[in-house]
RNA sequence: GGCCCCGUCGUCUAGUCCGGUCCAGGACACCGCCCUUUCACGGCGGCGACGCGGGUUCGAAUCCCGCCGGGGUCACCA
């Protein structure tokens, strides 16, 4: 038997901005694709017309951009399977509801969605299960014409296939059996003749030649009104891979309540690309037991269904911020500066221009390189070296009030760096550790009262880097300022 | 409630198919120590899990049965 070539396809409905369970479910896409030299296909399920607009589509492919996936067909991608917008294929939907009628496999059903409401209610309040009871699969000619005069629109319906058998080999979960009896009659066409999910969906991935469909497990339950539809169109159905779920923290289905968030908030926080995409990656896939950190091109080379795991994953964001850090570290302190800097131009503290600000901006950032988790914590970081005046928070002014011998000594300091003709960290270093030894102060104190006066905080970076990189005028006005700040 | 799926540290997971090498390995988080001018990084160590009950077996996280728990889904939304 030849093998099919490999296509798959990422098929998101433009009523929302891009979530992460939908990224990790078109990563998984991209991943599978690439493994098997195949295609990925992007298709734009917009046959809600009223929910989906052309804004959240931009957005869409603005963050599956962002992460790095690419798509070898898609709207604007063209391909030969096309239009890849469910709004434009109306006609291919007409044409295999022709056929489905034509086989006898979809009858009009002119019960009003208010009595169908009323119904499910009641069946539920009975506790039996909501199906649609099939009460118009039989309709004579007549008494459709009869229903018809009355005005009512009829909808149209799938007449399943009662013995039939839906079962199917998940390629994540194995084999799921669900029989036809346990389903219902559904809806394949609206009154206005638009077509619904269920059908839309199998007809495309049957014409777009859809090798796999991959998608989150919530879709295990269409699957079988699927695999009805493939058959009743003599389609060859594709094989099914239903991923884990993603999960908040209680572990149910993540969602806007968990405060879950959309993609490029992600990217506006300041997380990398590298970073979010290595992230999902294993959230439900695993390489082996301790290999965790991989690029896009190595995901592509390694990622495989059968280790992705069955059960769902709750999205612990701190091991997100923790990865992310790792990629931090990893870039240049140049590439590390260029990243960072729509948040700094942001925040006001550089500009647009390559000058004085944006030289000490990047050094600055050199020595906080090891610290800084995610990009957009760059402002708040290096602000101090910016500052007009230094604000002393708490345990600043506690460090400042721990230095024996308080503002004189911190004069004195100013003083000896005043004096000294050579700026650099390490005169600074060996001026102060001497100046302690000297006055008999421990060079701690000192060192955390001059990093308190010098940035108003007890945590940054090295202190002499740091007041090397901020110029002795700078860092003896700043240790006068605090030495004046005594007497207060 | 019906149907479907799932169940290893707090979290992500390895191991489960082919039972012994697993008194269960790695990572995040947390705690401690070291490094050290703080924080961070790094190093070392610690805490911490096979949902429960039966069975099969010389031996079960791994196989079988039952139970319990969690989730998904039941639209003329996708």
């Amino acid at each position: 038997m030849a093998k099919k070539a490999v296509r798959v396809r990422f098929a998101p409905a433009p009523t929302g901005r891009l979530h992460v369970g939908g990224a990790r479910t078109a990563l998984f896409n991209d991943l599978f694709a690439r493994r098997h030299k195949g295609a990925f296909i992007l298709r734009v399920e917009d046959t809600d017309a009223a929910r989906s607009s052309e804004e959240y589509y931009r957005s869409i492919i603005e963050a599956l951009t962002w992460l790095g996936l690419e798509w070898d067909e898609g709207p604007e991608a063209g391909g030969k399977h096309g239009p890849y917008r469910q709004s434009q294929r109306r006609d291919i939907y007409a044409e295999y509801l022709d056929k489905l009628k034509e086989g006898g496999r979809a009858y009009e059903c002119f019960c009003t969605p208010e009595e169908l409401e009323e119904r499910r209610r009641d069946a539920r309040d009975a506790g039996e299960a909501p199906r649609y009871d099939g009460r118009c699969a039989n309709l004579s000619p007549r008494e459709r014409e009869r229903l018809a005069r009355q005005g009512l629109k009829p909808c149209l319906r799938f007449r399943l296939d009662e013995g039939a058998d839906l079962a199917f080999d998940d390629l994540v979960r194995g084999r799921v059996e669900i029989k036809a009896g346990d389903l219902d009659d559904f809806v394949v066409a609206r009154p206005d003749g638009s077509p619904t999910y269920n059908f839309v969906c199998a007809v495309d991935d049957a014409t777009m030649a859809i090798s796999h469909v991959i998608r989150g497990e919530d879709h295990i339950s269409n699957t079988p009104r699927q695999l009805a539809v493939y058959r009743a169109l003599a389609f060859e159905p594709p094989v099914f891979a239903h991923l884990p779920l993603l999960l908040g923290p209680d572990r149910s289905r993540l969602s806007k309540r968990h405060g879950a968030k959309a993609v490029l908030e992600y990217r506006d926080e300041g997380y990398v690309p590298e970073a979010f995409v290595n992230f999902l990656a294993l959230l439900g896939w695993s390489y082996d037991d301790e290999r965790e950190l991989f690029s896009l091109k190595e995901l592509r080379k390694y990622f495989s269904l059968a280790r992705v795991a069955k059960k769902g994953a709750v999205f612990d964001v701190d091991k997100l911020k923790w990865m992310n850090g790792v990629y931090l570290r990893r870039l240049s302190v140049g590439d590390l500066f260029e990243r960072a800097r729509p948040w700094l131009e942001k925040a006001g503290l550089v500009g647009a221009e390559d000058d004085e600000k944006a030289e000490l901006a990047a050094r600055a950032l050199a020595l906080e390189h090891e610290k800084i988790k995610t990009l957009g914590e760059a402002p708040e970081l290096i602000a101090f070296f910016f500052a007009e005046r230094v604000e002393y928070d708490e345990p600043a002014q506690e460090n400042l009030l721990k230095l024996p011998g308080g503002a004189a000594i911190l004069r004195d300091v100013a003083e000896a760096c005043a004096a000294l003709e050579d700026f650099s960290a390490e005169a600074l270093e060996r001026t102060v550790r001497e100046f302690a030894q000297e006055k008999k102060i421990s060079a701690g104190k000192i060192i955390h009262a001059m990093r308190a006066a010098l940035s108003g905080r007890a945590v940054g970076p090295s202190l002499f880097d740091m007041a090397a990189l901020l110029g002795q005028e700078r860092v003896v006005k700043r240790l006068m300022k605090a030495a004046s700040a005594y007497k207060r």
